[in-house]
RNA sequence: CGGGGUGUAGCUCAGUAUGGUUAGAGUACCUGGUUUGGGACCAGGGGGCCGAAGGUUCGAGUCCUUUCACCCCGACCA
């Protein structure tokens, strides 16, 4: 492409609401641009990214034996009532009618469309398994759009679905996807992490998330010094901690503790450390049809990880409760203590069963107990892991400690089980002739979100640092001065050389100065700019690689040659 | 959905407290000239329903009401 004809426009300035530099620089350098919130337009260089990626994902998938498909945008609003999931997906779904005054959504993830599309056209064994995914347009009415191509509401997503006769097998399946994200990940030059997740709202036996790192990701993920461990911060465990600080000592008993409400002045007031305090959480959580007040006790070195809180309550949502609510429940807030279990639901932390030497508050204004024995409730309470990981906590799996980083979720792998088949009654036959609901998998990977987490990964001050197979042209020929007819020559020369090579070439041909056009080659980020220029005279020119900022001086007969080499 | 903010030229913004010529700057764009290794310079030029609707006023970008859009924090979220 000769860049005097190319669709590019850049600009010096960003969009005001731009925060994040994947949004400013593919904004500036004319990828994307936006149009409402949450939708953008890709221009030629965004378009071509989002075909590298593809392709990358597409080769991948061809390898592991997966077919593409393409199931329609729009569907009908009856499937996604048959699975339950027009309720559950709330406002997130985009309903309309259409002339007929038939409701449909438009795909926000497709399940459903995939289920149907395979129910009674997969009906025996002998077919499974199988794996369909598409590339395509999802829409979902996000609550809040951000961060450019990072959550839109109409993105790219890479959505695969595999169903199998058994669970070893979409084991078996799970990891080979696993596997096959791992190599597109790596493909496209990224630095990223597979860490263990909640499932969420999808469902199923397990699910792994994987993390590109980078600063501005909207996860935190818990991560290993030593092994491989990682997981999201919802779903990260630990080993009990060892190190046990000096335990109190004496008997049971009761303490007048004036005003001492919060763990920090309790710890400070028995003069023993938080870990030998019981911390209250109480939450309202809502189920389908209505809701109660919960109280989770953790240790008081501990907090409560809500999305844990959610799942061992079996609940849809967690809110927040006020002082008043307690209250009215004869919970006195501050003094809230795990022996009086008569007035609201509790769940414990895992690591207080069996739990000695413990503080908690008496259910009395301005008492504690002290010196609590926990394991008389062995049998009494509901024991779940609720609480959240801390940095420097041990490590699951080996000796070694947890850290925390910040990570961009850029693909989703779930053991769906038989939730959506059974739900749609989609069935095979197995060998003994009976009736089966597949057992599925479902994998998914945001295109769209690559191409910004490319750049959050990948940039500097000055723009876009494209990895080899996500860049839009992996060279760009910059003559420094249209008016010198010998560079002129020797960039056609190249550009059509390059281009017989099958390498994709932007040739920079406009009637601008040097800096102008350097300061836009690093804005776009080709990976490597040719610059003909004065040195021309003395039969040289450069190579400018914009990873390291090199400029790497060559013959001009050499230049392909040496291009060749670099790629 | 709660809290906050912003809408003026393609883009980034001034102007709005205290209403008053023809609404400004930078940048981008067009013409001509000079320049040509780090976003050049000079001269000339085009470009605006001041988010929308209603109101107050002799007069509204500026005041009032309504509304829409976008952004940020939170809630939510593959």
């Amino acid at each position: 492409m000769r860049r005097s004809r190319a669709f590019i426009p850049t600009t010096k300035e960003a969009p005001s609401d731009a925060t994040l530099a994947s949004h400013i620089f593919l904004s500036r350098a004319g990828f994307v641009s936006q149009v409402a919130s949450g939708l953008y337009n890709y221009m030629p260089l965004g378009k071509r990214v989002i075909k590298k990626i593809e392709k990358v994902i597409n080769e991948e998938m061809s390898k592991a034996g997966a077919q593409e498909v393409e199931l329609s945008f729009v569907t009908p609003a009856d499937l996604w009532a048959e699975s339950g999931r027009i309720e559950k997906f709330g406002k997130e779904l985009l309903r309309f009618r259409d002339r007929k005054e038939n409701l449909f959504v438009l795909g926000p993830t497709h399940e459903e469309m995939m289920v149907d599309l395979v129910r009674n056209r997969v009906t025996s064994y002998k077919q499974l398994p199988m794996n369909l995914y598409q590339i395509k347009t999802k829409f979902r009415d996000e609550a809040r759009p951000r961060f450019g191509l990072m959550r839109g509401r109409e993105f790219i997503m890479k959505d695969g679905y595999s169903f199998h006769a058994n669970e070893a097998d979409m084991d078996r399946e799970f990891d080979a996807m696993e596997e096959a994200y791992k190599k597109i990940l790596i493909r496209l030059g990224l630095d990223f992490r597979i860490v263990e997740a909640d499932s969420g709202a999808i469902g199923g036996s397990g699910s792994k998330e994987l993390m590109v790192i980078a600063g501005s990701g909207e996860d935190t993920i818990a991560i290993c010094s030593k092994c491989e461990y990682g997981a999201n911060i919802e779903a990260a465990i630990r080993t009990p901690r060892t190190d046990l600080p000096e335990a109190p000592e004496g008997a049971f008993n009761k303490f007048q503790t004036p005003a001492i409400k919060t763990i920090d002045d309790l710890a400070a007031f028995f003069k023993i450390d938080p870990y030998y305090t019981i911390k209250c959480v109480a939450k309202r959580v809502i189920y389908e049809e209505d809701s109660e007040i919960v109280l989770y006790f953790l240790r008081g070195s501990d907090n409560l990880q809500e999305v844990k809180a959610l799942n061992a309550a079996g609940a849809l949502d967690i809110t927040d409760v006020s002082e008043e609510e307690l209250q009215e429940l004869g919970l006195i807030p501050g003094f809230i203590g795990p022996l009086d279990q008569s007035k609201a639901k509790h769940v414990m932390d895992i690591e207080l069963k069996g739990a000695t030497s413990m503080v908690c508050g008496a259910n009395e204004s301005d008492q504690h107990f002290v010196n609590v024995d926990l394991s008389i409730l062995d049998e009494a309470a509901y024991f779940y892991d609720i609480a959240e990981v801390n940095e420097g906590d041990c490590c699951p799996r080996c000796d070694g400690t947890l850290s925390f980083t910040k990570g961009i979720e850029v693909g989703h792998i779930f053991k769906l089980g038989t939730t959506y088949s059974a739900a749609l009654k989609a069935e095979f036959l197995d060998e003994n002739g009976k009736a089966q609901p597949f057992v599925m998998g479902t994998y998914g990977m945001g295109v769209s979100r690559l191409v910004a987490a490319i750049i959050e990964q990948n940039h500097d001050e000055n723009g876009c640092i494209w990895t080899k197979e996500s860049a839009p042209y992996m060279v760009n020929i910059m003559v420094s001065n249209i008016k010198e007819d010998a560079q002129v020559a020797l960039g056609e020369e190249l550009y059509a050389n390059l281009n017989n090579l099958g390498i994709e070439t932007m040739l920079d041909d406009r009637k601008e100065r040097f800096g102008f056009k350097m300061k836009d080659a690093e804005l776009i980020g080709f990976p490597y700019t040719v610059i003909i220029g004065k040195e021309l005279e003395s039969g040289l020119a450069e190579i400018y690689v914009r990873a390291t900022n090199e400029k790497i001086s060559v013959n001009a007969s050499e230049l392909v040659t040496k291009i060749r080499e670099l790629i």
